[in-house]
DNA sequence: AGCACGCCGACT
DNA sequence: GTCGGCGTGCTC
């Protein structure tokens, strides 16, 4: 019998995205990992499909039509994928317009993606009884017992107890040493820590999910009304009915109030999933959950592909995060994979947020979600919030960075040793150099954006590319010698002012440049927590999730910043950053305070927030997008075209733009900002019928002779500047 | 993407 | 006569 195998190359061209016909006499299965060889090159393919044949080598040659080669090893004795993640992935290209291969280089783990990465798994040394009879001394007798009551144990744990005595057990044969493959650890509790009493909304709410035969859920809860509590419950009886739990988090660093609670709580496996993780622990995850020895998953976005075998609750925890959409290729949003994989499951997806994202709230007003409310804070008290307009404080004198009456109210709380987080979102100490002769603005050699100076380094930083530099001697425009004035305050500024005003202050600063380092997150928010420091101030990574009950006091420095982009999307960033970081204050038993700086105090996105009131921006910023028809209202695809040379991108841009057509709008090209060297024009879609776009995409693809590469498609693109 | 094959200009 | 330019096209 011989095998006729169907594999996808590894190869991200989009010309090769089909799968081609080998021969194997072997075993091997669908999703195996095989090497190939392809023209002239060896590479790596991952098997579609395998059909057996009893036909001649001869006969099936003829039948495709051409000569077949034979495959060359199978890497992988058993599948790495099951037939629900196959499908899956099938799906993923279909919406995302990517290629086969790239969707399975995304869901797997990096030890086993079919291309890239070091293909070793680390083993680890282990030992058992031999049964052998060997005469000990009394010392080693003791370790050998000691093996008998532990085993199977590592060799190290046997050393670290035994360090004189392991290695001659060995030499000895009265043990047995194997190398095995590393396997991680599920976290457990030991003695699970009993539910929360719920509040009767939080009853009412848990009650209506669970009575409920709908999927999806649009959990809308203030924060610090207790979604966490209705999703831990909910968990514990997926669990008990002896199936697997998905919780999905848009950054793990910022959640380990999330991880601790449930890991306190359940004594079933936990796994942690999240692009922080090493290759080698990423695998050690994986297989945690493949072979169900963790049957509850906190991850990022990337955990929404784990191998579940049996799915009971999936949670999605601050849906409206823009982490969980991916802005490479492909990019899935973590949310629509999610759902996908609940109607495989049967199982419950629920969408839990304080600001829902206006297409999830708009599908929950449609009944495509059930929506379920939450209205009311655990402690019953909201915080008090004051709009402050900065240009009233710049008019009468003060500070544009802290306004008198943000300064009063710091003093204030720090007389009464409570604490204060400060939210501003921009890194460095000023946000940009102007040159004193031309007044040009110092950009990055690399991309068309300012250049930060970071004060700390004594250097100029760009915040897109990473590239660093001093500052010129000469303006790179005009030449003049003159020098550059600086414009804007960044967080190092901020810190500098405060101290400044507050010399007794603790501050501790938390932005990209302070979190660096690995686990440097998970540092700064103990040290806070354990107060060592009485102000945490950072950029809108503080915003979310914290949960401190001592921090009474949050100001936010540039509030509406976010206002002057130009996307479609701003006001609703903005609108979510503000009502987010209102809620870090007073979630304990004093209450809170919130002071706005702001230079528009009129806006609705800045009003709605302080009030609180998410239905009254809801409906707002829906008048603002029906009048210039966009999402909800539509569905919109973003194709961007990047290269070296400025010329090649326009004239695949153009032959884009000339060749797509349809019920639908064809807005661009649009010139975008140089970024890392490379030229970007982009060319917007914007239609009612999003598989019509797809459909108009897709024939281009198939019929261009084009070279595609540089071609980025993103359907329903979150940011469009 | 590679790496063939392929059809025209300047050299020993 | 040949060496080699990189244009076009294929890879089971």
């Amino acid at each position: 019998m011989i095998r006729i195998v169907h594999c996808w190359i590894e190869h991200p061209v989009r010309k090769l995205d089909q799968t081609f016909t080998y021969l194997y006499e072997g075993n091997v299965e669908r999703g195996c990992r095989v090497q190939i060889s392809f023209g002239s090159r060896r590479l790596i393919g991952f098997v579609d499909s395998v059909e057996e044949s009893e036909e001649s080598r001869e006969e099936i040659e003829a039948r495709f039509g051409m000569k077949l080669k034979d495959i060359e090893g199978v890497l992988d004795e058993e599948s790495l994928i099951t037939d629900e993640l196959h499908d899956l992935a099938m799906w993923m290209r279909d919406e995302t317009l990517s290629p086969a291969i790239a969707c399975f280089q995304t869901m797997l783990p990096g030890k086993v993606k079919p291309a890239g990465g070091r293909r070793s798994t680390v083993s680890e040394r282990w030992v058992r009884l031999s049964d052998k009879e060997v005469s000990l001394t009394p010392k080693q007798l003791e370790a050998y017992l000691y093996v008998k009551e532990h085993q199977p144990l590592t060799y190290s744990e046997l050393r670290k107890h035994y360090p004189n005595q392991a290695r001659i057990l060995i030499e000895k044969e009265a043990v047995i040493a194997e190398e095995k493959e590393r396997e991680g650890k599920a976290l457990y509790a030991s003695e699970p820590e009993a539910s929360l009493p719920l509040s009767a909304e939080q009853q009412k709410a848990m009650d209506e999910i669970r009575n409920s035969d709908d999927s999806v859920f649009l959990l809308q809860g203030v924060t610090g009304s207790g979604k966490t509590e209705i999703y831990l419950q909910l968990a514990a009886e997926a669990l008990q009915k002896g199936k697997q739990v998905l919780i999905l988090v848009p950054e793990i660093a910022l959640t380990p109030q999330m991880i601790s609670r449930v890991r306190e709580r359940f004594r079933e496996g936990l796994a942690i999933y999240h692009s922080g993780l090493s290759d080698q622990e990423k695998y050690e995850q994986y297989r945690l959950v493949k072979t169900r020895q963790a049957s509850i998953v906190v991850g990022t976005r990337s955990a929404v592909f784990l191998p579940f075998a049996d799915l009971g609750l999936i949670v999605l925890d601050e849906e409206h995060d823009a982490s969980y959409k991916q802005d490479s290729q492909p990019c899935y949003h973590c949310r629509s994979v999610a759902m996908h994989r609940g109607l495989f499951h049967h199982c419950k997806v629920i969408l839990g947020s304080a600001t829902p994202s206006l297409d999830s709230y708009a599908r929950a007003l449609k009944k495509v979600y059930h929506l379920v409310v939450l209205k009311e804070r655990i402690n019953r008290t909201m915080p008090e919030v004051t709009i402050v307009p900065v240009r009233d404080s710049i008019r009468r004198g003060g500070s544009y960075i802290l306004t008198d009456v943000l300064k009063d109210k710091m003093r204030d709380r720090l007389q009464k040793k409570e604490q204060i987080i400060l939210l501003l979102n921009r890194r460095g100490y000023s946000a940009q150099l102007r040159c004193r002769s031309c007044q040009e603005v110092l950009k990055c050699p690399h991309c068309d954006l300012a250049m930060s100076w970071h004060h700390d380094i004594r250097r100029l930083k760009c915040h897109t590319c990473g590239t660093e530099m001093h500052t010129p001697s000469a303006c790179p425009v005009c030449g003049s010698k003159a020098g550059f004035m600086s414009y804007g305050f960044g967080t190092q500024r901020l810190q500098e002012e405060v101290q400044k005003e507050f010399p007794e202050a603790r501050i501790l600063r938390m932005d990209a440049d302070t979190t660096g380092r690995k686990n440097a997150h998970a540092g700064i928010l103990q040290a806070f927590a354990d107060h060592e420091a009485d102000i945490l101030l950072g950029t809108q990574m503080i915003a979310k999730g914290l949960d401190y009950p001592d921090v009474t006091l949050v100001g936010i420095v540039n509030g509406d910043e976010g206002l002057s982009r130009s996307d479609f999307r701003s006001c609703e960033v903005t609108f979510d950053l503000l009502m987010q970081a209102s809620g870090r204050s007073g979630r304990g038993e004093k209450n809170g305070e919130v002071v706005l700086q702001v230079y528009d105090p009129g806006h609705y996105a800045v009003q709605c927030a302080a009030r609180q009131d998410y239905e009254t921006f809801f409906y707002q910023e829906m008048k603002f997008r029906h009048a210039g028809q966009y999402p909800p209202y539509t569905y919109l695809a973003a194709l961007t075209v990047s290269s070296r040379d400025q010329r090649q991108t326009d004239r695949l841009a153009l032959a884009l733009k000339a060749s797509l057509s349809g019920n639908f709008q064809v807005i661009g090209v649009v010139s975008l900002l140089k970024i890392n060297d490379r030229c970007r024009s982009r060319i917007l879609l914007k239609g009612k019928d999003e598989e019509e776009m797809r459909r108009a995409i897709r024939r281009f693809i198939d019929e261009t002779d084009l070279d595609l590469k540089g071609l980025k498609i993103d359907i329903d693109p979150l940011y469009l500047d």
